[in-house]
DNA sequence: TATGAATGAGGGTTCATTCAT
DNA sequence: TATGAATGAACCCTCATTCAT
């Protein structure tokens, strides 16, 4: 019962766990009524907690916004970045890139949902599209880099890279779409990498 | 209360230019700062006006809000059926259905952006991805038909047309991003042509 | 009934009516309660109106107080400029400043009683008494300026000016809490101008 | 729960320094900010210890501001009480007190300015004047004490007893505001005898 | 046809306080 | 003795809407 580690640890402890808490029910009512529409009273109310308790937990609303994004971020990395780590050529991060999204998508799609309705909102909130440049910034700029080194090995064909890389993202959140609203997982993934296969690679048209 | 036909005729007409203006007015706002910030004074303020005319000239601000859905569509309604009307085999739809967004993106960006806004937030209304059926959903189910017809005639290769038709729609809301964003048009278009070219033709890839 | 004059003077009647009733709340609130506790909604009640009505008339809260401020200022420059122009020395000037400040605080204590709280209020969020520059800032500098020309006149002894101003000023508050008080005025006016008639004078100590 | 000599006496002990601790912090921060701003977690951040520990030493918030109108008013006995017992003639008694007075609020001004706070916020809260009875109440009853001595002695004119105090107050006031500002100590308190001796000495005007 | 006026719900935040540990 | 956790009231503000003119 030493007075430091414990009393800290089991502070901090109950802290985490309510903050883990908030932010999963912060997750939960952002992805269905949208962030506008998530105030703090129905996040708290489906946390089942008062209202106090957030700003008890978080500094501000946004502040709990940010910690939501972050643990998005968060479970995002730990599954798609081993996932990509044991490709070998960059038709194969391509596609285990694809793949693992997709996989991703259906096992957490609220949070991912959420994050869409963070993202469309900050967005608007700029005026400017910030999103796309904050979103999967670093995501879809390794993407480049894999479709670069492709086109040096001479395994894609000569396409333009940001466009690609822009229809990729976009084919993607259609499917977190599809697979967030309940739609087959893996077929959609086999139809997605067939795709993009098809559009990467070098064939016969110009 | 008898219909006069003078005073209702030139009601009638200030009544029609003033809710094109209120429209107009609406666009450009919620395409700035998004559908949940465009409030009424803020619109009203846009267009000059006071804060009853909205109310006057419209139910609701929702039926304002439907009435701007409606005049997008008519403008996009405008622009590329004739555009598609002018093909003759399935290849050549698909790409003139691109190649026609994009140039619709580009000439309305504002207006695209503004229904982008309006989707988003209804989706997040719902709950459920109404959205997506509603928004281009006859445009969508007229290019899976176009996709269907290509694969009939041998002219695309064996891909879920499903996946396909939600992949372009993706593609397409990138391809408006970017040109919102005062990117490039044409280029982005080719590039898109080239892709989705070569994402349906028949290849040496299984 | 000319649309421009007519509509807009009506418009602005009202409005400003509204305003002058508004601000008459919110100074006789912040006198009884203090700025602190002067919550819009009590300053709403006493008015016997919405809450909605002091955000629709004033910006802000800071905006209605600013108007308040503004009042008892008008108020202050009503009476007292034209007493004071009517003195030829400086001795008269000064003893015309005193008697006209505590009569018009018996006039309008309850202004005075906000104005009082509101710069009270000020002087702590600042944590530097700006208040005191601000506040009767030019009236003290103007007395100021009657001492001096009263000490090169030789009507005056040789005091600091700026310590008699402030003593002058001290002295002024407190009269008015004794009439707000509901003290007499007259006989304590009579006092005071005895008071800092000897405090100026030229007399027999050093 | 018996009433155990060494835990209690312990616990006394920390108590009291805990205390003086926390009463140190509030006269501080309610110096700075105001009453109205000066809050509980504010008051404890400042004192570097948790919210809890003041509602465990303090019953109320109402109960802290006592302490620390208290403590402030000790201070003010030991430094003044010794000072006027010195003084043989009421003038004596009267310069004393003045010049004791200013060297107290430069000594300890932030006490001062924390007490002028509370008062002012009192004032308020009971919408009349209950203050000026309570505040300086016995030491201002002195001083009448003392100018009526020198009255009856034929030291001092024969003004108002009760408007000199006032007066004398809101000078002392001043003071505290000029002092607390930064201002020089010495000559301020200089003229400001001169100011009250030239005041209350026999002269030859009425 | 248009507008100013007013309303009340709802949102986020701060805060004093209570409670269990 | 001390603290973290939680609560609910109060505050200011924004906003969609209704009403009288």
């Amino acid at each position: 019962m030493g007075r430091r580690a414990d009393g800290v640890e089991k502070g901090s402890f109950i802290h985490a766990a309510r903050r883990k808490q908030l932010v999963a029910a912060a997750i939960e009512v952002i992805a269905e009524v949208g962030l506008a529409r998530a105030s703090t009273v129905r996040i708290a109310q489906h946390a089942g907690v008062s209202r106090g308790v957030l700003t008890y937990h978080f500094r501000d609303r946004a502040d709990l916004v940010e910690h939501v994004v972050q643990a998005v971020y968060d479970l995002g990395a730990e599954m798609l970045v081993p996932r990509m780590a044991r490709t070998s050529t960059p038709r194969e991060s391509l596609l285990a890139f694809i793949a693992g999204s997709v996989e991703f998508y259906a096992a957490h799609s609220t949070a991912m949902a959420a994050l869409t309705e963070i993202y469309a909102d900050a967005r608007a909130a700029d005026g400017v599209s910030r999103a796309d440049h904050q979103r999967h910034g670093q995501e879809m700029s390794d993407i480049a880099d894999v479709l670069r080194a492709g086109q040096a090995l001479g395994q894609f064909r000569d396409f333009d890279v940001d466009v690609m890389c822009s229809t990729l993202r976009g084919a993607l959140d259609r499917a977190l779409a599809h697979v967030s609203g309940g739609g087959s997982v893996e077929p959609y993934a086999t139809e997605l990498l067939a795709i993009f296969d098809a559009a990467t690679t070098i064939g016969e048209q110009t």
